[in-house]
DNA sequence: TTGTACGCGTTATCAG
DNA sequence: CTGATAACGCGTACAA
């Protein structure tokens, strides 16, 4: 552990002979300076090993380089659920490309979030892409910086990015009935959050193009997490045992209702076919079972900072969204 | 989004009727200032909301109030094996109580290691957590930060917290022996860490203790991950049906091994008695059937920052470790 | 006990 | 194209 200080740019420009000026211009990649001082302070650079002060740079251009990552849940279940680990991975890897750092937090609830509006102001972050906001929740709106949502927010009225729910949701469910299918029952995402009420909308409509009615039965509430999956799964074969499909608002719960089928000695998808919906899951753990949506995390995640970095640059308050369309990946033999 | 530019803290000195160096000192909660003086700026603080910038501090202090933790494994494994999630919660907690912020990385290779580096210079943070590092990789050792890794690494001349990985497994595995079992298979971790080799020492010892021999083909390789827990649950069984009981060298692999027996229709614990190790993932699935060490990971979280604090403060080089001693956590008839 | 002045390392402005 | 120079906001000796 040599105490050594880090060389500053004051340092860099008298080693290249040059004035303070011309190095800070190198740095920051400014076109007008001569290939000479150019080539001069660059060989300063690498010999004396200088990296840039952030600290001094944040004080004077009130810019800090960083995005947070908020994701609205407990960290528990945050790493419970393979979207999660896509998203992290997602917006890390497309952030890092950007050329900014990337602070990860996980906050369960209300009181959290509030603390954390503290911290995300422009003196600390750039901007923030935001995940998995129930209604109620919303991050504070003085906080000053560009917010991206992933997931349509309850009011349109934000930057947001997400895939075609309600135009996935269908599509699954209309496969499932082109096999066949005709009793298809509907575990729900939870219906505070848009995600999951757009996926029963798209259920419910593939059902009403097919001139199938609405079965109130037929769907039970879950909450994207596995236990409610299982929880769902079990109540629904009691109530309708004549049921030939299971269309789940995500694979974690599809994964649940795949085990308690299981465990009820239920044909999997002989008897009873199953769909889940973003693909996560289901790849994780190879189910070749199950239809599913195939959601592209890397590009949500990417069109996430892509849109962050438009409004970091721009500041111009016109809302901006990106839908990405769903694309069906059918499993096996369903 | 109001553009309003955050009060500096002149501006609160002035708006308190003082001067800037006594605002500053309430501010950072010096003694020596009259309670008179404390009280207006204390009222122009709310007043005004004013937060202290981070920038500007740092760039005096040259102390930026922040910590890492790095995890060395790949994205999609730290979110899969629930012991990173209690870490990365227990770590988090604690450094929020010293006030500090936490930036969290996980650097699945050597190259991004290094280029992690760039980051953890005193510049940046003030020091770093690290954890699951395997014997090659380690970090830049002129990184100039303090850094507490936990789990002893393979040069034990270094901050580290880490649980009595030896102690543990021999408890665990004695406690099998006190049960009547008598042919123990042992699933390691693995053997680049030092994790992985203590718990297999302890393994080995507690069969020396009770006068029963090693026996090579009782034990088979794991990683840490479910698959290499299934795998060797059944390479074992094959191999050496007599055997009654299994040590995995963590819940996961544990875990899997339970799948695993249960789908070769092996009664556990009947016929198969089954322990795991650090009692995360079984907490988290509820299984009775293993026996497990009760690791305090909020403990163990906590220690990691505690000297880690004590560390930025002193900057003596006298490295310092913390073993906390293992728990038996006996699972239901086993 | 309090206020003043300086410097932390950069970037941006402005003459040259 | 280049080199001084003024902020950026704060902590802290130092003087009062």
């Amino acid at each position: 552990m040599t105490r050594r200080r880090q060389p500053t740019l004051e340092e860099v420009a008298r080693h290249a002979g040059v004035g303070r000026g011309t190095a800070s211009r190198v740095v920051n990649g400014s076109a007008h300076v001569s290939p000479r001082a150019r080539e001069a302070v660059e060989r300063a650079i690498r010999e004396l090993g200088y990296v840039p002060n952030q600290a001094a740079r944040t004080l004077k251009t009130r810019r800090t380089d960083t995005v947070a990552l908020v994701i609205a849940e407990e960290e528990e279940r945050v790493f419970a659920e393979p979207f999660f680990a896509g998203l992290v991975r997602a917006v890390s890897r497309a952030v890092e490309e950007s050329s900014r750092r990337l602070v990860l937090s996980m906050v369960p609830g209300e009181e959290q979030l509030r603390r954390l509006g503290q911290f995300l102001t422009p003196q600390h972050v750039d901007g923030v892409v935001a995940v998995s906001l129930h209604d109620g929740l919303s991050l504070p709106d003085h906080a000053d910086v560009p917010v991206v949502y992933v997931g349509r927010p309850a009011d349109g009225r934000a930057n947001y990015v997400d895939v075609d729910n309600v135009g996935g949701a269908r599509q699954v469910v209309e496969h499932l009935l082109a096999r066949g299918r005709r009793t298809i029952a509907c575990i729900t995402g939870p219906q505070d959050m848009s995600s999951g009420r757009d996926r029963l909308d798209g259920y419910r409509r593939a059902l009403h193009a097919a001139g199938l009615p609405f079965e109130a039965d037929l769907v039970e509430a879950g909450d994207f997490s596995d236990p409610s999956g299982v929880a769902a799964a079990g109540a629904l074969v009691e109530r309708r045992p004549d049921l030939d499909a299971i269309f789940a608002a995500n694979d974690v719960m599809a994964l649940g209702a795949l085990r308690e089928l299981g465990r009820r000695g239920i044909d999997v998808p002989g008897r009873v076919a199953l769909a889940g919906f973003d693909g996560s899951a289901a790849a994780a753990a190879s189910v070749p079972v199950l239809t599913t949506v195939d959601q592209p995390l890397a590009r949500l995640g990417a069109a996430a900072v892509e849109v962050l970095a438009r409004r970091i640059e721009d500041a111009s308050s016109e809302p901006e969204s990106v839908v990405l369309t769903a694309e069906l990946k059918v499993g096996e033999s369903t």
